[in-house]
DNA sequence: CGATGACTTGAACGCCATCAATCGCTGTGG
DNA sequence: CCACAGCGATTGATGGCGTTCAAGTCATCG
């Protein structure tokens, strides 16, 4: 089962505290909950709602006319998506695993917005994290090497989910290779190579949990300086 | 001179309206002059400064160790840039051509900012823009051919500086490469098959110049839909 | 005019994509 | 309980797009 590959449950997310502001009593919200695999919003839709994962895992992408897909971000527990400037969603969004999310209407935070300036303040502060991820994620898609992809993808999960021991990806091979502009085969070449080189160990026999050995390994890797 | 090649001076650059709530009268500006090849801040000094292009062009980029470089945005006349949400840049910015800028304190912007409304939903506006292209350019990046890339560069440019006639191109092909993460050769192989093609000419010998002749088939191109 | 820099073009290489086979795990039904 | 289908992942063989290396053109400038 995939679920049992969700993010692990026992740790707590910083639920109210990445929300800030957005978890103001006069916005209201809701809990909603989506099966693996199902779409929350598709691209070019009206961006009628935001949503913060409570549970789960969620993929954000572009398609284009012939199938390629590229995934601009995972949002796990915690994150917030859906947010935009303007009226319309930019990406798809679609549920990694069993996803439970908070959702909230738009025009209900909009309406607290036009007086409360911490919210708006906290609307810049996500998303300006939204846009350095990107920014940094520019560099990686248009410069760095399949093995250099992998490695920055494993830190980046490494330091998003569970630190400490084996980190459990909700996403499969597919999905890494989207985000990272490569193929699933290539994806699955560099982590046989990482794990020859001692950088990392599969636990079980699922190959979706992995032990990250030397995370320092990694980050030089990440930059080509090792 | 590379100068000439500047964005067209006689076309009003929207200078006010983009700017929108940063051209407040609270808030002190200056100018500031960087002839070609200057650097104007470099990624992880302090964002002390916020800066937006009066004339000329400006590119910000980020480098790895061993010299590979990523170009995030070219900025133009009217263009804001260097606006971060952390207290470091992100990107060295650096002046393509001798370019003026008008340059906003950001203490002065931020004091401001505490108390008014409109001004921090300008932040936000331009940030949202610039993720909004950022997110655009990561499928550019992760997916698209060198092909689809050039067509889609030259789309962009055709919109963003003179859509009357030719477009001067400020940047060389180099920046072109780092811009779209190819090399300037594979961007000069697209530009040539574009113009046998029929697609674009070159005006003059610059080979800077180029006349946007089909722009309808570049941006079947940029999806692969033709 | 010789030097320099930007650009184009050609040839060969290499990294990653593509195509394909296989493995292991899981769930299902006889 | 085992056969088998199905999915995810790995691994191998081959090919191609873009890179790398290199030469040559053209415009500019000392």
């Amino acid at each position: 089962m995939l679920t049992k590959f969700n993010t692990d449950p026992g740790r707590k997310p910083r639920l109210s505290g990445e929300l800030g502001a957005l978890s103001d009593a006069r916005v209201s919200s809701a809990e909603f909950r989506y099966s693996a695999g199902t779409e929350i919003f598709g691209e070019t839709e009206p961006a009628d709602y935001i949503y913060q994962v409570i549970k789960g895992a969620v993929r954000s992408h572009k398609l284009m006319a012939d199938g390629r897909r590229q995934i601009g971000a995972f949002h796990l527990a915690g994150d917030i998506f859906g947010l935009e400037n303007g009226d319309f969603h930019r990406f798809t969004a679609e549920a990694i695993v069993d996803t439970k999310t908070r959702v909230i209407r738009r025009k209900s935070l909009e309406r607290v917005a036009k007086t409360d300036l911490a919210i708006i303040r906290s609307l810049l502060k996500t998303t300006g994290e939204n846009l350095a991820h990107a920014e940094d994620h520019m560099l990686l898609l248009g410069r760095k090497t399949s093995l250099e992809r992998v490695a920055a993808f494993l830190l980046e999960m490494h330091r998003r989910l569970t630190p400490e021991g084996a980190i459990a990806l909700p996403m499969n091979r597919r999905d890494i290779a989207d985000y990272l502009g490569i193929t699933l085969e290539t994806v699955s070449r560099a982590l046989t190579e990482l794990r020859k080189n001692g950088l990392l160990k599969f636990i079980g026999q699922t190959q979706r949990e992995i032990m990250v050995v030397d995370p320092a390994g990694l980050a030089q890797l990440t930059d080509s300086l090792g």
